[in-house]
RNA sequence: GGGCGCGUAGCUCAGUUGGUUAGAGCGCGCGGUUCACAUCCGCGAGGUCACAGGUUCGAGUCCUGUCGCGCCCACCA
């Protein structure tokens, strides 16, 4: 990179403000072109490597993708500078469900519904879509100075991450760990598709518990059928069963008791008779029912209820689906098919109450699942869906928690990801769209053979030659996401950049996706390559609004980072977002804080500005490491500053080496403003008055300090840094690749002195000031000081 | 039902392993046009570090409990 320190007329090179978009412009591509981002070939250093997050690509860059390349971004210069082989891998993801709704909402304003175009003719739309979608992150990223190797760009969709995913569904096929089977998922009607627990949200919601009388088969009450007969003590022929989901007892197979239960002993083995549809439902006894909540009876709805599906699995129940994919029912539902979920809720209530089979009502606050994506009440459905067997997947990521080979940033989600991972379920991946990776299995229509295949296409079936169609499922978005790690490096071939990068060093992510993504990349990453795919997770919190509350579309407060960015600076918004919080915790951001990062940049530049007049006019010592360390019989101001230096340099790269990123950026700003401009250079301001022997220190000693100073800060504010590091003496072509500076030893006696000196003044300006002396006037000031402390 | 986080100056938040008068930014009051910066400089007001116990020579920092706010996990119908 060109180097514009020239003697003299430089200073008048700075604007006498920082302007952002002037700075900005053009260093970004003059990194890139340069090579910069690529990673060194040094074989004396631990390679650093950084696998971004990949932001869907359907739509644009929010504060919290702003908020990841600030800090990851800083890891990253960080670790540039210490001359360790760093890289840092961006990309993209398809988003499944998302990215799929998306289009579909484009189609619909055209009035056309997926089915209308078919599902090829679909997914050219998509990949239209995303295509063009695709070049807005690159260019966001690249204005928010993400100093990533875009020669590595990799998209979910491409070939490399399709076949990775081909490859890792077989290998978990052939090993049993990947099975099809019915069981009973979470179906969300309007989606149309299966979800993993995962993406189903419960929301708290005030519902109802309804009792339901159900006539013992030979009882009294089947013939009186008076209901107000005292429920749940099945003497008197009847037993009420509570439900939150009346609409459910269409598809009821069964009635459960506690076999402890001495109300109901008698009872088991006998048969109820189904209210409204009359079917005989046998009385089983099941351990999990609680004897204490309700009646002690529950109705068992096998096909609509995970718990009911395990009583009805262990008592060879009917599975009775009275429900359609779209959440109407169906006909078993007799006289309520076609209706709604609420329309049959409430006509079955009705209809128990004209019966008088309603024995109560009670109020009933209870969770209820939603779809994470569209909000719609999710149900329990029986269906025949693809499964991650996770019991043997899980068990080695829990071990590399545990015995501290992965560790968590901050340490508390150590917990939280065990936690799940020890109660972890299988993992439900096959999803009923049109946009993502197409499930790798085929069937044999003629001998009805199941293929599992890593090509992308099979022709005919291996066995008897005959058709084959492929499974119409794609997979859960997140099966690619957990590869990632490995197939953004080439794999499943072996590649140079796997040998080299693989595993990566830091995860850096938001904790909303630990379980979605970190969890799912260990265990993938354990299986898959025997090695963890990353050793420190460092996880960050939610950028909020001003007012605390989270942005989103809907709610119209979200914060669009390329025009903070326009209007402040990427520094400024990266500098605000990193020294604002804390790893893990929720943040405000307000344009107000972005401001004063602003006005923190334009700090460093007057700053610069200043020195430059007495570098320029005296010149300046510069070695094979930039300006020399000022040397000789030095002023205590010089001293002074220097130390100062020195202790921030050590706390600095002391603080990044734990990932206190946000304290080591506060640190610095405090030490620009308050040491180096509000002590050094005001003090200079008085020398540079004096001799040439004292003019040629000064400068000396700004050269020297601002120029590590830029070296200090340049991984929190790139582009204000490079700019001004260009113009200040320096050594090598760059800063973003500069080295990281090494802590002299600090002068301790100049420190204290110093110290003593702030304090006389602070006590004079505070004696002037509650005099009320004007400013101009010099008066003379007695100072009674006390014996030095030791 | 479990688990976690937060509660520090009017507002937004720092405060890594317990150690001298608890910090910053913004806001507020007073005062500043000398050639780095008014995107600035100086001075100042403002805090029982939620509350109650405890450990300690010493606690914002550790332990226990209480209250308030938020989040995550969860198949009690």
């Amino acid at each position: 990179m060109e180097s514009t320190a020239k003697d003299g007329a430089v200073a008048e090179a700075l604007a006498p403000a920082f302007d952002p978009s002037e700075v900005e412009r053009g260093l970004y591509d003059r990194w890139d072109e340069a090579g910069y981002f690529a990673p060194n070939d040094r074989e004396d250093r631990p390679s650093f490597v950084v696998i971004m997050p990949p932001p869907n690509v359907t739509g644009e860059l929010h504060v919290g993708h702003a908020l990841f390349v600030a800090v990851q971004d800083i890891m990253i210069r960080w670790h540039r500078m210490m001359g360790d082989p760093t890289l840092w891998v961006p990309g993209a993801d398809h988003a499944g469900i998302a990215g799929q709704w998306v289009v579909e909402k484009l189609l619909a304003a055209e009035g056309l519904t997926r089915h209308d175009l078919g599902r090829e003719k679909f997914l050219e739309r998509v990949w239209a879509y995303m295509d063009s979608t695709r070049g807005r992150i690159r260019e966001q990223m690249r204005i928010l100075g993400a100093s990533c190797d875009w020669s590595r760009f990799v998209f979910t969709m491409d070939p490399g991450p399709s076949a990775a995913v081909r490859k890792v569904f077989k290998r978990l096929y052939d090993k049993g760990l990947i099975y099809r089977g019915e069981r009973l998922i979470s179906w969300c009607p309007r989606c149309m598709t299966a979800l993993s627990d995962l993406e189903v949200v419960h929301q708290d919601v005030q519902g109802h518990l309804w009792h339901i009388a159900y006539p013992v088969v030979g009882g009294e009450t089947e013939r009186r059928k008076d209901g107000k007969t005292e429920g749940g003590t099945g003497g008197a022929g009847v037993i009420v069963v509570a439900t939150t989901r009346p609409e459910t007892m269409l598809g009821d197979t069964g009635v459960a008791v506690h076999p402890g239960d001495e109300r109901y002993k008698h009872l088991i083995g006998k048969q109820v008779r189904l209210p409204i549809l009359g079917r005989l439902l046998p009385i089983v006894a099941d351990e999990s029912v609680d004897a204490a909540f309700g009646s002690g009876a529950v109705k068992v709805t096998p096909a609509h209820d995970p718990n009911d599906f395990e009583i009805g699995k262990r008592h060879g129940l009917r599975f009775l689906t009275v429900m359609n994919l779209d959440g109407t029912m169906n006909a078993e539902a007799g006289p309520f098919a076609g209706q709604t979920v609420e329309q049959a809720r409430k006509g079955v209530v009705s209809r128990l109450e004209q019966d008088g089979e309603l024995v109560k009502v009670e109020q009933h606050f209870h969770a209820v699942g939603h779809c994470q994506r569209c909000n719609t009440v999710v149900q329990p459905m029986l269906s025949t869906q693809w499964f991650v067997e996770m019991g043997p997947l899980a068990a080695p990521a829990i071990a590399a928690a545990k015995d501290g080979r992965l560790t968590f940033v901050p340490e508390r989600f150590k917990g939280v990801y065990l936690n799940w991972m020890e109660n972890i379920h299988d993992w439900c991946i096959s999803r009923q769209l049109w946009w993502g990776h197409r499930i790798p299995v085929w069937y044999c229509r003629d001998c009805g053979e199941t293929i599992v295949t890593e090509e992308e296409t099979l022709l005919a079936c291996p066995g008897c030659a005959g058709k084959v169609e492929q499974d119409p499922d794609v997979l859960d978005t997140w099966f690619s996401s957990g590869l990632w790690p490995f197939s953004t490096l080439g794999w499943p071939n072996e590649t140079d950049d796997l040998r080299r990068f693989y595993p990566s060093s830091v995860m850096e992510t938001g904790y909303e996706i630990l379980f979605f993504w970190v969890a799912r990349m260990v265990f993938f990453g354990l299986e898959v390559m025997g090695e963890l795919p990353f050793h420190t997770v460092y996880l960050h919190g939610t950028v909020r609004d001003a007012e605390g509350a989270k942005m989103s579309k809907t709610k119209g407060n979200v914060l669009d980072p390329t025009e903070i960015t326009h209007e402040y600076g990427a520094d400024a918004l990266r500098f605000a977002l990193v020294t604002q919080g804390s790893p893990g915790l929720d943040m405000r951001l307000s344009m107000q804080l972005v401001e004063s990062s602003r006005n923190f940049v334009n700090k460093l530049w007057n700053a610069t500005r200043f020195a430059l007049r007495p570098i320029g006019e005296t010149g300046i010592v510069v070695g094979a490491d930039g300006p020399a360390r000022p040397e000789g019989d030095l002023a205590l101001a010089d001293r002074w500053i220097v130390s100062r230096l020195d202790w921030i340099t050590g706390e600095v790269t002391s603080l990044l080496g734990n990932h206190l990123y946000g304290e080591a950026g506060r640190q610095l700003r405090d030490f620009v403003w308050s040491e180096l401009c509000d002590w050094y250079i005001e003090a200079a301001k008085v020398r540079l008055r004096g001799t040439d022997e004292e003019r040629k220190a000064v400068a000396q000693t700004l050269a020297y300090v601002l120029e590590r100073t830029m070296r200090l800060l340049h991984p929190f504010m790139p582009f204000a840094t490079e700019a001004l590091w260009q113009v200040l003496p320096h050594a090598g072509d760059a800063l973003i690749v500069a080295p990281w500076p090494d802590a002299g030893e600090r002068d301790q006696a100049a420190e204290d002195d110093w110290a003593v000196l702030m304090e006389l003044v602070a006590k004079v300006r505070n004696a002037r000031a509650e005099a009320n002396v004007e400013p101009g006037r010099w008066i003379a000031a007695d100072v009674f000081a006390g014996r030095r402390r030791a």
